[in-house]
DNA sequence: CATGAAATAACATGGGT
DNA sequence: ACCCATGTTATTTCATG
């Protein structure tokens, strides 16, 4: 059961109710917390929790549990944005196996504007990421590139923390 | 015991070794791993790497464990970086005050570059994040706004991957 | 609800300084 | 001799059918 997403993970497809949305609000608060005490914050039994926990599983809502760390702790100080520009038409099939072949490059998207994508990269230190830039720029396709050193965090970087609000759903 | 963090945690002050390296692996990939498997892997017992996780939770090199969440599950179906442009010299205190003002901002930093910040935002959808930009851009300080939306990922949006690495260490 | 597993605390041991 | 990290055991809590 690998990767296992349902096939349909629409916004109606699967009931997702208020209790829900709590579960996973605790659970991303901290991924630990044992069902019982779920069950007593949101008035169900532990064993219905671990039910809804595991159809919200199996629906791809909560894709899984990780812990969060500093990434300075574990030797990465420096952290950059990267416009990257290609040569002419931009296949993303190709250019998403570009970016596989980077350890380094934690997120790599398209976005609006001029780049062709945008990527998110962690490093030991500048020489670090200077290496890393270097490698990506003699990739094919890639024409430039603009980097943003990140200088400093204005919020705590929680995982996810705006997503885990109250959630809109319309 | 709120956001409690040790006085010191500097690269060499908590012996840091191979052993936590591989628990702190598993952990990202699982953060509901029991102690006793994780031991098992790592040849401890289930109180020695307790023992560990708890110190390094001390230490803060682990910051917390998380639900990976799929934003679009919950109602968050846009995604952008907006670049911020202040009036004058911005002072970094009063911005970090104005982003906790936003639930939808998950994440801002100063970068370098012409822009005095960089956000990342979600919002339900297009109009929704039209809202947003609104109400950051009659924010004091705030002279203008340019927004990058996000099409589509080139990569699984795994939490930290590229942290998730071997770990460098100089 | 019942059973096996996990978390956690208390206590004991061995290695290294 | 001390300190630190680990292992062992026992008890409570949890996961899960």
């Amino acid at each position: 059961m690998a990767a296992g997403y349902s096939a349909r993970m629409t916004p109606t497809s699967a009931p997702f109710d208020d209790l829900d949305r709590k579960i996973v609000t605790a659970l991303m608060a901290n991924a630990r917390t044992s069902f019982a005490e779920i069950g007593a914050a949101v008035g169900l039994s532990a064993t219905a929790v671990k039910r809804r926990v595991d159809r919200m599983r199996e629906t791809g809502v909560i894709t899984g549990f990780s812990a969060t760390v500093e990434p300075a702790a574990l030797g990465w100080r420096t952290e950059a944005y990267v416009e990257v520009y290609c040569e002419g038409a931009a296949p993303p099939r190709r250019l998403a196996e570009v970016m596989r072949n980077h350890p380094e490059i934690t997120a790599a998207m398209t976005v609006t504007g001029g780049a062709d994508a945008l990527l998110h990269v962690r490093a030991r230190d500048v020489e670090h990421f200077e290496e890393v830039l270097e490698r990506i720029r003699v990739e094919p396709f890639i024409r430039k590139t603009i980097s943003y050193m990140v200088l400093s965090h204005l919020l705590p970087e929680s995982p996810e923390a705006g997503a885990s609000q109250p959630a809109p759903e319309a």
